[in-house]
DNA sequence: TTAATTGGGTGATATATATCACACTACAAT
DNA sequence: ATTGTAGTGTGATATATATCACCCAATTAA
């Protein structure tokens, strides 16, 4: 059951009325790993802020391709979810939970409602777009002007400061992240073993650089 | 000079208060096509609200190269200089006039103020990440999933919206905002022209597509 | 008018990545 | 113990793009 204390903690910046508000709108909802939890052109029936669990957003292809934006943590939401002027508004992201997750679905009706009554849902709000903002810029720039063997770096960066040194992942996992094929991910891997930067195992490799 | 009735235009769904506060804080200043306005990583002093003529936002590497996100027009902002929580927030994004400009140039003190003071300032500053958070996600799109000639498709695309169907560019200038050589961008663009879609001249071509 | 500069065309070659083919191994299921 | 499957390694080849070299044409500057 979600509790006021549980929202603070997550939430520390909130007034007290958006807590209660919350309280009163607010479903608590579950995930298994590996849910899809919107898809690209999906309409979006409700903001999705994260309170257990960590959530993977991508942008998505229409011919299935994938790749790997961000990751979203307890205390933060999805940005597109939050602002849906219109109904019938479409996801322009697929978000995917990588761990059980716990999540609150708010319907997309009070969103406009609290922008106007709560002052710090509307900082939130902005807090929300200028963070995930960053973050596309950062992918923008890994895309356009690095090769594959740096982005491949960055994303492993990205893992291990979000769940540690040991990264838990095939290479076909990486590979559909970053839109590229196994085979490249594995000779690169290589290379990094070589270069004393990992060490391999089957299912999951330690990130040792430095 | 500056007056309301511009302001009004350009920015219809203000509060009265506004006007008169911009009226009293912000600049106006102008600029010649090709200048710079804002580099990365430059501290960024004031916001930028464009009243006059087109700006181009990229991408920059360090090692020189570009990529072209999207414009901003008459009566939007650039984001990244809307939210600046500390002082010597560095800009994440390059920013050039394309045409001779004007823009309101307003410092960011009062930022954090108006969001409180203004509700209609808060609403714009949401609209105009939300808008360009959509126009980041769709650069991704572009670059992770498409090839050189859908891109420059895309990229044509863009223009001949902004600027109609005489597309007056260097096969230079795309190669630049795309990250690419001069090479790649001749050689499709001959291609476009043996597929009918464009009729060629030094420094243009037109957009016949369809 | 001549020279210089800019924009553009195009072959040759290099490189990064994608794709195909297949082999090998660890582990799970039976 | 046998079989199947998922994860990985690796050569061969294809393709997209980058880079180099050089040419020519149009425009501008002298």
């Amino acid at each position: 059951m979600l509790s006021k204390e549980t929202l603070t903690k997550l939430f520390p910046d909130w007034e007290d009325g958006l807590y209660d508000a919350i309280l009163n709108v607010a479903e608590l909802k579950e995930a298994k790993a590996g849910t899809t939890l919107l898809k690209m052109g999906q309409n979006i029936k409700s903001a999705m802020l994260v309170v257990e669990g960590t959530i993977k957003l991508y942008q998505e292809d229409e011919t299935g391709g994938e790749y790997f934006m961000y990751h979203l943590n307890p205390g933060e939401a999805c940005a597109v979810t939050l602002v849906c002027n219109y109904h019938h508004e479409q996801s322009q992201v697929l978000a995917k939970a990588v761990t059980d997750i716990q999540y609150l679905a708010i319907p997309i009706e009070f969103m406009e409602k609290w922008l106007n009554e709560f002052k710090s849902w509307h900082y939130f709000v902005i807090k929300t777009y200028r963070s995930r903002y960053e973050e596309l810029l950062k992918t923008i720039h890994e895309i356009a002007f690095k090769n594959m063997d740096e982005r491949l770096e960055f994303y492993i960066l990205k893992f291990v400061k979000q769940f540690g040194a040991i990264v838990n992942l095939t290479h076909q996992d990486i590979a559909n992240d970053l839109n590229t094929s196994r085979e490249v991910i594995s000779r690169l891997l290589k290379k990094m073993e070589h270069n004393g930067w990992i060490i391999m195992n089957r299912n999951s490799f330690d990130w040792i650089k430095k």
